[in-house]
DNA sequence: TTGACATATTCCCATATAAGAATGTATTTG
DNA sequence: CAAATACATTCTTATATGGGAATATGTCAA
C-alpha cells in the first residue's frame, strides 16, 4: 500500500509546504486563484490542484463571485492537528525539566563520587 | 514530482498516522520495539520502518540495553508543528466570533421584521 | 452567438511510499 | 564457535502523488 491519499485528512494535506504556504496566505483575506498563482509562482493548474485538496480536506472554502472563486482559510479545520500537538506539550516541558534534573544530579553525583546510576524504565 | 519523502520534515512524518500511533504511545515511557509491534499490531518489519522515518526527523530517540533498543517519544520535535498550527488561533476565534456576531445580527433583523412574532427572549 | 477570461480537470510520468516476505546484523548465552 | 533473540534493511508490488501540458468548464461582455 502506498501512502493515504492526501485527502484523507488534515495531517495528510498540510505534509506539503506548498499547501502550508496557501493556508497562511489566505488566513488573513480571501484571494482569487490568479492572485495565490502570482504570490507562489506556481502555475495556474498545480494551484488548483493544491486548493482542491485543501477544500476536499474543510481546510479552505471558497465564494464565487462572477468569473473569480474567492478562497479563504478555515482555521478551525486547523484546531484538531493543534489539539493534538498540543497533548504533547507537558512531555515536552518535562523534557526539558529533566534535563534540568539530570545536569543538576550530574552535578551532585561528581561532588559526592557515587559510582553509578542506571536510567529507570516504567515511569 | 511526488509528495516529498516523509523523512524530509515532521509535518511528513506525522501524516501517517500508525506514526502518530506510536508517539503516543512513546510519549510516556520508552519502550522496546517489541512492546510497540504488540501494542500496533503490525509485524516487526513495519514498526521498524515508521520507527526509522520518526527517528530521521528526530521525532524519536532511542536507547541500546543489550539486544533491546527502547524508543522514546522526543515531544521537543513535536513543538514547531504546535507553533506553526497555533499560528491561526486568532483566526478560528475570529472565525467563531464572527459566527456569533451573523447569529446576532441575524436575530436582530428578525426581531425589527416581525417583532409581534417573537414573544421573549431576554437572557 | 462568439470571444475572452478565470478556474478546474485530465493525461502523462517520474518519484515516493507502506506492507509483506526474505534476509542481514548486532548482542547475549551455551 | 554456534544458536537464539531482537531489530534493521532490502526487495517486490500496488498505489498515491505533484508538476507540466493540453483540454474542459463556467461566466461575463459585445
Amino acid at each position: 500500500m502506498a501512502r493515504a491519499a492526501t485527502t484523507s485528512d488534515a495531517f495528510n494535506a498540510v505534509a506539503e509546504p506548498r499547501r502550508r504556504q496557501i493556508l497562511s496566505y489566505l488566513a488573513l483575506n480571501e484571494r482569487p486563484v490568479g492572485e495565490i498563482v502570482a504570490e507562489l509562482g506556481l502555475d495556474q493548474p498545480s494551484v488548483s490542484k493544491h486548493l482542491g485538496v485543501l477544500r476536499d480536506v474543510g481546510l479552505v472554502r471558497v465564494r464565487r463571485q462572477g468569473r473569480h472563486k474567492f478562497y479563504r482559510t478555515n482555521a478551525e479545520a486547523i484546531r484538531p492537528m493543534h489539539a493534538w500537538a498540543g497533548t504533547f506539550e507537558r512531555f515536552w516541558q518535562n523534557q526539558l525539566s529533566q534535563v534540568k534534573q539530570q545536569a543538576e544530579e550530574t552535578a551532585r553525583q561528581a561532588k559526592a563520587k557515587i559510582p553509578e546510576n542506571h536510567p529507570k524504565e516504567e515511569s
